[in-house]
RNA sequence: UGCCCGGUAGCUCAGUGGCAGAGCAGGUGACUGUUAAUCACUUGGUCGUAGGUUCGAUCCCUACCCGGGCAGCCA
């Protein structure tokens, strides 16, 4: 007999005779001659209602099928007498699969976030967890069909990579030296030419020089994948590794970029609406009030832009007294992207050209000498959700950039080739797949937003 | 890494320089087409760890550990 998942069994047409369902139970309600069992599979926020008849064989065992427990039950489906659901399932047999005894740590009440981390084994049984992983997964697969609808390649960027590119952030080692005893070159340093890969590698923290590599032969390209990063954040937006989106397409510059982004971001958030439509109802409930209709105010309105330099004479007038003072050639800090996202424009706003001086060697100069061609998506509440840019195409100013951040020539050689053989003006950015789950959930902790988090000091699972 | 808040029953929390508390969960019983069921009774504690002050510390002080928040870094 074919298993039968709950979603399937809850949007049925019909009452269905014979059906087997397997899952497990989440409460259990006894009465005088038969029992109420409600039992989630996962495939879905709502359980199903089992009604199991005293008189059923096998109905002694009731007692076992204590909250957390697994069971096996055949049964009709019928319309449901009671008011809160519309069928429910008659048992015809029923078996206790596997027992769950009163250490079961999820009860019927709801749980701190900060407790269901400490058991990131069994959150997924909770209703927001279930929530939260079930529209991760539909994410992934939305991001893959926006891409291949429009022709983008998907493209595999290495996780082990030798270059510590573009200095974002700390880099985690890899290697296979004995920590104890390794190697050492005549001036006592570790000597890296012994090392697996004969020298020093790291997990890659993005793959975005890759991407432009496939992006200069296959032209729209994207990476979705792991990266990581060692830095010491203890924020409820940072973890140490996490995965990204980065799209990459040649014969492109900025404003196409900027399009693609939103247009990239308004996707996804429609995706959800659409095919998670209860689980995004959930969140709004329990999670944030607000959820649904700032989704659908973004859905609705273009996103606004405005250039560094714009954004600079907007703080400076805003009449606030700002904790770091804000110039022109300082970076924003989270106080200023708040405003500007939440009070100023009240909506999602792409900041670009930002001053060369804060920005990587690679991110093309504009015309002015002074700002390069980079663009920030803020959102409200979040913050800063993807960061891009145009690429530099001409060989002259990269190799001049790459002079003033003092980055090695010999080590980027096959980068900078890219300049020298049919070199195009191209562009791309980077979204944190974590940012935008909690941007679409409302959940506030990148932490809650992953199957197993790793943040600094935290690996345990 | 800096600053701030917290750690008391399985969970969520109250509390006091002098006998350790509640709600929920768990257990027992009753009741019931129930649905975070309801009602009655009930089990349950190294008060984060180590020092110190004190006649006496869960409470005050110090250090450390753990969790969380904010900032920086970024996605």
């Amino acid at each position: 007999m074919q298993r039968t998942l709950v979603s399937h069994a809850l949007n049925a047409a019909s009452p269905m005779d014979g059906i087997l369902l397997q899952g497990w139970v989440r409460t259990r309600r006894d009465a005088k001659a038969f029992s109420f069992l409600e039992i989630n599979d996962g495939s879905c926020l709502k359980g199903l209602q089992v009604i199991v008849d005293a008189s059923l064989p096998g109905y002694d065992q009731i007692a076992r099928a204590t909250t957390g427990s697994s069971v096996e039950i055949v049964g009709r489906l019928v319309p449901s007498q009671g008011q809160g659901q519309k069928w429910e399932l008659v048992a015809t047999s029923f078996a206790v699969v596997g027992d769950a005894d009163s250490t079961y740590p999820l009860q019927k009440k709801g749980h701190t976030l900060e407790f269901l981390r400490e058991i990131a084994h069994i959150r997924p049984r909770s209703n927001l967890f279930g929530a939260v992983f079930r529209v991760r997964s539909r994410l992934a697969y939305a991001i893959h069909q926006f891409f291949q609808e429009r022709s983008f390649v998907y493209v595999h960027a290495p996780i082990i990579t030798a270059s510590d590119c573009e200095g974002a952030g700390e880099l985690f080692r890899v290697t296979t030296l004995d920590p104890k005893n390794p190697p050492t070159s005549p001036d006592g340093s570790v000597d890296f030419s012994q090392d697996f890969f004969a020298k020093k590698t790291y997990l890659t923290v993005s793959g975005q020089l890759e991407a432009e590599v496939f992006a200069c032969a296959l032209s729209n390209v994207y990476t979705f994948g792991p990266t990581f990063r060692a830095e010491n954040s203890h924020t409820s937006r940072h973890a140490s590794e996490f995965w990204m989106i980065e799209p990459e397409i040649a014969f492109c510059a900025l404003d196409g970029n900027m399009d693609l982004a939103e247009e990239f971001v308004k996707y996804l958030i429609r995706d959800a609406r659409k095919h998670c439509a209860a689980d995004l109802e959930f969140f709004g409930k329990f999670v944030d009030k607000d959820l649904l209709p700032r989704l659908d105010f973004v859905l609705e309105r273009p996103f606004q832009r405005c250039t560094y330099t714009e954004a600079i004479d907007i703080l400076s007038r805003s009449g606030r007294n700002w904790e770091h003072p804000v110039s022109w050639g300082a970076n924003l800090q989270s106080e200023h992207e708040r405003y500007l996202a939440e009070e100023h424009f009240k909506c999602p706003v792409t900041l670009y050209n930002y001053p060369r001086t804060l920005k990587p060697f690679y991110m093309r100069v504009n015309e002015d000498g002074k700002t390069v061609r980079a663009m920030d998506l803020l959102v409200p509440g979040i913050g800063e959700i993807i960061g891009g840019s145009q690429r530099e195409e001409r060989l002259d100013v990269l190799l001049e950039n790459m002079r003033q951040h003092q980055l090695s020539e010999k080590e980027y050689a096959w980068y900078i080739d890219l300049r020298r053989y049919g070199s195009v003006p191209h562009s791309g950015f980077g979204l944190g797949f974590e940012r935008m789950l909690m941007f679409v959930t409302g959940v506030a902790n990148i932490r809650d937003v992953i199957p197993f988090a790793r943040t600094p000091g935290t690996a345990g699972f």
